[in-house]
DNA sequence: GCGACAG
DNA sequence: ATCTTGTCGC
């Protein structure tokens, strides 16, 4: 295993290295296993503050109805710079992960899995963490080559890297709206993550744990919610 | 040098 | 990410 991660007062250069090390660690193979329980983690944030609000909101699968939810505030000193996003939100993410009684089986991370290039977005970096199966959903690219998939719902094309090589999915999830994308991030593979994201799609053009995570962590940072955890 | 650049 | 009205298109 990998030593603990002291996230405070950390610079780029020592970020880049540790995201070395913890890539040795990521498991892409095939989802095993049932899933009854699947999570959905978003962070809120003022631009001009310096703490961030994390949730991470727990639904029944497959039929995608919130059971429960952890809310976080954090103080953050790391800089918002692409591709160190992990560095900013998954301190929080993890304290909000201490505080669940209910482990999810999947979770889906706001942002992207190895989609990234280094291969170590917030997704991967999460699920290492935690251990746990986890898939990064995307609104927007950071890396990678894709052609545009058609249309209609449920088309999709693969993203790769430079060298060709597959490292996720650009899925279009509803008819005529702008696709997402999503990759793998721990202990499962592309296709995985591809099929399961297309499983939590109800009427909105972001599945159900990501688009319900933003919806606490916006309601906690407005104060119609509290910090800690909760049963729905 | 120029363009790209998760949240 | 967040602050916001109207507007275009299916």
């Amino acid at each position: 295993m990998f030593r603990k991660i002291d996230y405070n007062s950390l610079s780029v250069q020592e970020a880049t290295v540790l995201q070395k090390e913890l890539k040795e660690e990521v498991i892409i193979a095939p989802y095993k296993g049932p899933i009854q329980y699947i999570a959905g983690t978003d962070i809120s944030f003022d631009p001009f503050s310096t703490h961030v609000f994390a949730g991470i909101i727990i639904l029944s699968f497959p039929d995608l109805q919130p059971v429960a939810y952890s809310l976080v505030k954090k103080e953050v000193h790391f800089p918002y710079v692409p591709g160190y996003l992990a560095f900013r939100e998954v301190p929080a993410l993890l304290d909000a992960w201490d505080q669940l009684k209910i482990i999810p089986d999947v979770t889906v991370v706001d942002g992207h899995g190895i989609a990234h290039p280094r291969r170590m977005g917030i997704a991967a970096h999460f699920g290492v963490q935690v251990d746990k199966p986890a898939l990064g959903c995307a609104k927007k690219k950071l890396y990678g080559i894709y052609e545009e998939p058609t249309n209609e719902a449920g088309n999709y094309t693969i993203l790769s890297d430079k060298q060709g090589a597959p490292i996720g999915s650009v899925l279009r999830t509803k008819t005529n709206v702008k696709p997402v994308f999503v990759s793998p991030g721990h202990r499962m593979d592309i296709t995985d993550s591809r099929e399961l994201i297309e499983k939590c799609i109800t009427k909105y053009r972001l599945p159900e744990p990501t688009r319900l995570a933003h919806n606490i962590v916006n309601q906690f940072r407005v104060g119609t919610l509290q910090e800690g955890y909760s049963e729905m």
